[in-house]
RNA sequence: GAUCCCAUCGUCCAGUCUGGUCAGGACACAGGCCUUUCAAGCCUGUGACACGGGUUCAAAUCCCGUUGGGAUCGCCA
């Protein structure tokens, strides 16, 4: 396909395996087609790798366009937005694949094979025993056995050449050489007549006119195979990139036991879509400069094949929640308040159809917005501007709740009673004129305050914080608070 | 075991292609300032070119080797 230019069109494919929950590494690679292709001014196309019946999970597919569209990755050909190219589920293409494999066979350039898995594993396990790879001994290669790739008894493989090199060229690498003799001769067609990974890749890469292909570099040692097949049918070959893989503190490719790696823990642990967006894309990017902070235009304009890296990175999370952060920091209070909402639903700590004011949450947002790392931080930081403390922070217990402190805790609730204005200045001189008549520093009043009206040691300023509490719930608080010191501390 | 990929602070990146400025930035960590606490903010600090040979007046940068790490070797993708 050409541009009106005449160039040839940019097309990438993300192409998830409908197999399980889309993980970072799924998601890194399909971040990196998607600014490819919108910087090129390309196409992006969703295709289902859906061969594997074994494995197929019906939830993955609604689970991968969620993860896709959380981070706004839109596609412009796929599921759910059709296509000139399609269908764009390999599963509804095999007739084409087919067609395709019986033309190899035609060719002579592939053949039928009979052997049983038995003997492929036998044939295998003596290899490694002598200490070789494990390969097929291509048996059935010159036998010309008659079938056909519907026949459930055969399956369809690929004649590599038995010498001579195979080229890769890795837009990012260079060129890497194979050795033909290295390869087995793979299966095009398995033998319930759904093609291999390697098959239904290639020729869907050439037909729906992908023309760069970026992918995890775990996948080099397969595009020496894919190159093979493509050489095969005499088809152009996309440009190939390869990206670095994404690894755990370990440093083994990052997988489940490293923790939440799939896109959904992310969600729900309140981590913000353009924050991971940014972070991702600085896993094995960057701009000449030292930007880190970027939106997804200025990613977009700046993303190009110059700036990604060929050296495996590690999944460092503390960075990520540092970015998260950042990004928590530029919403408005009120922008705030709406994702904090289902998460204060989710807690019970408000009704669904609650009438608390709006302008409540939003002084909480505000007053709370700068220490929030990820929004399920709330819920240990915040909880007291929802729920009464039925209990204190033991190490503040030990340090401020002294039995003689339970009488001037009752004092400064009486004297708040007292106040006309709840606002920050009257309370401020309740608070500092009570510790000047006790001939105290204002903070031996200040803690035991915090302490009992939100049962934390550390928290936002006290008095805007009292503010937003309301007198009648601070006033209640510091008395329920004085009487628990009365019922339990000794001295 | 075979093949392939990779190698700069604890981590992510810059610098490598086009040899030459105390190897720069960010996260994390430590200390200080601010402050009623915590966080934030500001200031300061610790901290890296895997190793060995070449080439060169000069090597993180070019070449060779070694070591280390990783990936792949299925009718999974």
């Amino acid at each position: 396909m050409k541009n009106n230019l005449g160039e040839k069109m940019v097309r990438v494919r993300f192409a998830p395996s409908p197999t399980g929950l889309p993980h970072v590494g799924n998601i890194r690679t399909a971040l990196f087609n998607w600014l490819f292709a919108r910087h090129h001014a390309g196409k992006v196309i969703l295709r289902i790798e859906d061969t594997d019946r074994e494995r197929f999970d019906p939830e993955a597919l609604n689970a991968i366009m969620f993860g896709l569209r959380w981070l706004g990755l839109d596609w412009d050909e796929g599921p759910e937005v059709g296509g000139l190219f399609g269908p764009y589920f390999q599963s509804e293409r095999l007739d084409i694949y087919h067609k395709f494999a019986r033309e190899l066979v035609e060719k002579g350039k592939a053949y039928y094979c009979n052997c049983s898995t038995e003997r492929l594993d036998r044939v295998r396990n003596e290899l490694r025993e002598k200490g070789l790879p494990p390969m097929y001994d291509r048996h059935c290669r010159e036998l010309s056995i008659d079938s056909d790739p519907t026949d459930h008894n055969t399956v369809v493989r690929l004649k590599v050449p038995l010498w001579g090199k195979t080229s890769l060229r890795d837009e990012l690498r260079g060129e890497i050489l194979f050795d033909n003799s290295t390869f087995d001769d793979i299966v095009l067609i398995k033998s319930d007549s759904f093609p291999t990974y390697h098959f239904a890749v290639v020729c869907d890469d050439h037909l729906m006119e992908i023309s760069h292909i970026f992918r995890g570099e775990e996948w080099i040692p397969s595009a020496g195979k894919h190159v093979i097949l493509f050489n095969a049918f005499d088809w152009e070959i996309p440009q190939m990139v390869h990206l670095p893989m994404i690894l755990g503190p370990d440093r083994a490719k990052l997988s489940k036991r490293h923790g939440a790696t799939a896109i959904t823990e992310f969600v729900k642990v309140g981590i913000m879509p353009q924050a991971m967006l940014n972070f991702l894309t600085l896993l094995g990017w960057s701009s000449k400069d030292d930007t880190e902070i970027f939106d997804v235009e200025e990613i977009i304009k700046r993303f190009d094949l110059n700036g990604i890296n060929t050296s495996p990175s590690v999944f460092d999370f503390e960075k990520l929640n540092w970015m998260n952060s950042e990004y928590i920091r530029k919403l408005t209070p009120s922008e705030l308040t709406k994702k904090l909402k289902p998460y204060y639903i989710e807690w019970d700590w408000l009704k669904d159809d609650d009438e608390i004011s709006e302008g409540y949450l939003d002084r909480v947002s505000k007053i709370m917005q700068e220490r929030l790392r990820k929004f399920t931080d709330m819920k240990s930081l915040g909880r007291f501007f929802f729920i009464e403390p039925e209990e204190y922070d033991p190490k503040g217990i030990k340090n401020n709740f002294k039995l003689i402190v339970a009488d001037r805790i009752m004092e400064v609730a009486q004297r708040f009673e007292n106040l006309e204005k709840w606002d920050e200045e009257s309370i401020e001189n309740v608070v500092r004129e009570y510790a000047k008549q006790l001939g105290l520093g204002a903070g031996k009043i200040i803690h035991p305050i915090r302490l009992a009206s939100s049962g934390l040691r550390m928290g936002p300023s006290l008095f805007e914080m009292l503010i937003i509490l309301g007198k009648d719930k601070v006033v209640k608080r510091l008395r329920k608070a004085a009487a628990w010191i009365k019922d339990n501390i000794m001295e």
